[in-house]
DNA sequence: AACTATTTATAAGA
DNA sequence: TTCTTATAAATAGTT
C-alpha cells in the first residue's frame, strides 16, 4: 500500500512480519473504533499473532463476553451454555428441595408451624409421636446391647483376676520354698517390692490391672455413663 | 476518506450510517483477512450493528470457539467457568446439607437410626419430645381458635335466623290484617308458597338460609370436621 | 451497486 | 519500536 504494492500471502521475513502484524493491528484497531462511532455498532476482536501473543479489541459500550453471549444467542449455537444452564436448574431444584426439607426438619424441631392446618398438626404429631416410639425402642435395644456387652466384659475380667489370683498364690508359695524369709514383705499392698522376683511380664500385667478403675454396678448404670475396659482389648 | 474528510462521531442520517457499516465493515474484513494471510495471524471479529444484525469474521485456521477458549486462557480471567466453577461447589455444598437434611429428616421419622450412638439416641429422643411438645401445643391453640370464630359463627346465625323470624312474624301479621284468608297456608312447612306476597330481597334471604347445613355441637366436634358458615362471608 | 476525488493506511527505509 | 514518505487502498459523497 505505499512504496511498492505487495501480494496477500505469507510474509517470509519474521522481522517485517511482526513489524506489518504490529503496524496492520493497529490499523485494524483503529477502523473497528472508528466503525463503533460512526455506526453505532459493538465490534469484539481478538487476534492471536503468529508468536502467540493476544491482542483485543471491545467497543466501548460493551464487553467480549457481552459480545460472545450475543454470539451464541444468534447464532443458536449453543457453544458453552448449555451445560451450564443444566447446571443452574439442577442448582434451583436443589435448592428447593432444600427449602423444603428445612422445613420438614424445623417443624420437626416443633418451629415454623403457624402457616399449618388443624389437621398437618395432627399429622405431624403422629408422625413425632410414631418416630419417637421407634427411637425409644432403639435406644433400649442399643441400651441392652451395651448391657450385655459389659456383663461380658466383666465377667471376662474376673476370670482372668482369678486366674491372676491363683498365679499369684502358686509364685507365692515357690519363692517361700526356695526362701523361707519371704513372708516378711507385705505382697498384698506393694507390688513394686516383689516385681523384682517375678518375670516382667508378670509384673506388667499385674500392674495394669492395678490401674483399672473399679468395675461399676452395669446393671443399674445409665446409657453413656458405660466404661470401656482396655484390659481386654 | 474521500470526496471530503468525515468528523468520527456518530452519522445522523440512518441510511447513510447503514450504507458506511456496510463498507467499513467489508474494509475490516478485508484487513482482517490480509491480516490473517500475511503475519501467520488469528483474527475474530464479531460485529453488532445497531439494528442488531451480528457479523463475524474468523480467520480460516481457526474457529469463534477457540479463539474465545485462547481468549480465556491467555487473560487468566475466568469469564465463565470461574464463574461455572463456583456454580459446582455450589451445588456439591448443597447436595451435602441435602444429604445431611435427608437423614436428619429419616431419623425424626424414625428410621436410618442404626448408625446412632446411645447418647446420641437420647438427645433425639428429647428433641422429638420438646417438639411433639409444641406441636401439640400449637394444635390445640389452633383448635381452640377454631372452636371460638365457630361460636361466633353460630350465635351470630342464631341472631340473624331470630331477626328473620321476627320480620317473619310482622309480615304475617300484615298480610292478616290485609287479606284475612291468608292463614290457610302452612307457612312454616313452604316458604315458595309465600314467596309470590314478600318482596324479592325477603325471600331470597329466606330461601338462603334454610339451604345452610344444621349447626353441629361445635364444643364436642374434632379438627377439621367443623363446617363454615357461607352465610356469614 | 458503481464511480472517483480524496483521505487514510501502510511498505520500505531510516 | 517510531518516524517518514511515497504510494496503495479505502471510502464519502455522488450518480
Amino acid at each position: 500500500m505505499a512504496r511498492g504494492k505487495i501480494q496477500i500471502k505469507l510474509i517470509e521475513n519474521t522481522t517485517n512480519r511482526q513489524v506489518t502484524y504490529s503496524k496492520r493491528r493497529n490499523g485494524l484497531f483503529k477502523k473497528a473504533n472508528e466503525l463503533t462511532v460512526l455506526c453505532d455498532a459493538k465490534v469484539s476482536i481478538i487476534m492471536i499473532s503468529s508468536t502467540g501473543k493476544l491482542h483485543e479489541y471491545i467497543s466501548p459500550s460493551t464487553s467480549t463476553k457481552k459480545m460472545y453471549d450475543q454470539y451464541q444467542q444468534a447464532l443458536e449455537v449453543d457453544l458453552w451454555s448449555s451445560h451450564y444452564e443444566k447446571m443452574q436448574e439442577n442448582l434451583r431444584k436443589l435448592k428447593e428441595v432444600n427449602k423444603k426439607l428445612q422445613l420438614e426438619v424445623r417443624r420437626r424441631f416443633g418451629e415454623g408451624l403457624n402457616g399449618m392446618s388443624l389437621s398437618e398438626l395432627c399429622g405431624l404429631e403422629q408422625d413425632m409421636d410414631n418416630a419417637v416410639s421407634l427411637i425409644r425402642e432403639r435406644k433400649y435395644k442399643t441400651l441392652g446391647n451395651q448391657i450385655d456387652t459389659a456383663r461380658k466384659k466383666k465377667k471376662n475380667a474376673e476370670e482372668i483376676n482369678k486366674s491372676l489370683l491363683q498365679d499369684w498364690t502358686n509364685l507365692i508359695k515357690h519363692l517361700r520354698e526356695d526362701d523361707p524369709h519371704f513372708g516378711m514383705v507385705d505382697n498384698g499392698r506393694d507390688y513394686e517390692a516383689v516385681i523384682g522376683y517375678t518375670d516382667a511380664a508378670a509384673a506388667a500385667r499385674l500392674y495394669t490391672l492395678r490401674l483399672q478403675p473399679d468395675q461399676p454396678n452395669l446393671t443399674s448404670g445409665g446409657g453413656s455413663e458405660i466404661t470401656t475396659y482396655p484390659l481386654l482389648e
